[in-house]
DNA sequence: TAGTGTGAACGCTTTCACAGCG
DNA sequence: CGCTGTGAAAGCGTTCACACTA
């Protein structure tokens, strides 16, 4: 349903999903020297195949040269204003145990892009304390600091148990773009984005792909 | 592909990807005293419908009673045999930055189906040292332990230019399955499955998405 | 009657094949 | 000639509708 522009196709939720590996493969393209990429290398780059590069990069318009490729640095630039990438989406990180302390340290949140801009947590002992540079605030300070931080995009970190709530308190504060690593399923909420991070369920389809190895 | 067992269907890609989630909701059903669910509410706790529901556990036979739903216990019962839960498939974490660290203490580590055995840096500073009780081998050592402590899942917390020399290694010391974070697509092993997790995708799924709003 | 199991319809995604252009 | 852009075909996954059964 997404579209680039009026003028440009719709954007197919599978093509999305590829995009931004597509901006990273170019980014290392670039930065080997090359001018130009092939839809077939950059296919073998990103895990796909050529045919797909092609109808991907179809929607974004006519970006290639016939008989030549891609130009990298025109398709870079196209590709990071679509996504966003030419942007601040200042990000908030709630729930302060080991892996929000971990995110907090992760250095695509160091960027421009997505810069950290607030932390909560509801433990006395994490409050007031600084990670990464940022001071972690009570969650009952979420939706002051988040609209005074101008914060985009929300990371619940937290229990299962608690990130309901902490979904509440973030739309509340205005923040319809949300990354969950709680191993719940959030319900769904009108004009809120979520993308879950399950580690939990990638361990098991791991476990049962091994499982019907018939060992 | 994957089929269960002769008898029975072949399991999709997307069931497999779906069936860990309802093993987590059957435990919170239980937890909860509730004896039976019904596809509706079984899907709608797994954010998914219930006709999906029901097309994912016909694929492991006919555990349902028309008129009163499925049995908790049966179906959880069956549901971790098919995914291995009932097995223990020990890990091995190599990269320990802030990432490996927090994943070396996720709970999901320390239960008997996937216990963290081995950890691994090629930074002396951090051989040697335990964490979250387990001691941090160097990767050259990873052949000689992987195999002792019998590995079975090998997750790659490494920076993105070193993930394609330790996917070979995990290989090499007949690890199958591996859990990918760095911030490459690794290239196709025969026998080998690797699931990718990547945040800084997810980001810009997200940022796209706040671009499209018209903003 | 309430709710499963399932074929059939629908829609989305990938693959194929090739026309068309530099 | 090489490689893109794209319709057409094939393959998957989801939704629908309902027969069937405890």
């Amino acid at each position: 349903v997404a579209r680039t522009s009026d003028h440009d196709r719709p954007v197919p939720a599978a093509t999305v999903s590829r995009l931004p590996l597509y901006l990273r493969v170019l980014e290392a393209l670039a930065d080997g020297g090359s001018a130009t990429v092939s839809s077939d290398l950059l296919g073998e780059l990103s895990g796909t195949s050529a045919a797909i590069v092609r109808k991907d990069l179809s929607c974004l318009g006519s970006l290639g040269t016939r008989g030549a490729g891609y130009d990298i640095a025109a398709l870079h630039s196209r590709l990071a204003k679509i996504l966003g990438a030419d942007r601040a989406w200042p990000v908030a990180i709630v729930g302060m145990g080991n892996l929000g302390h971990a995110l907090a340290n992760y250095p695509g949140l160091r960027g421009p892009t997505f810069p950290l801009a607030a932390l909560f947590d509801v433990d006395p002992a994490k409050v007031g304390r600084a990670v990464a540079g940022v001071a972690v605030s009570h969650l009952d300070e979420l939706e002051r600091v988040a609209s005074k931080e101008k914060v985009a995009v929300g990371i619940v970190t937290t229990p299962a148990a608690a990130a309901e709530e902490v979904a509440n308190r973030l739309v509340a504060a205005g923040i319809r773009s949300i990354l969950n690593f709680a191993p719940v399923r959030l319900t769904p909420r009108p004009g809120v984005v979520v993308r879950d991070v399950d580690v939990g369920m990638e361990l098991f389809v791991l476990s049962f792909n091994e499982t019907m190895r018939g060992s």
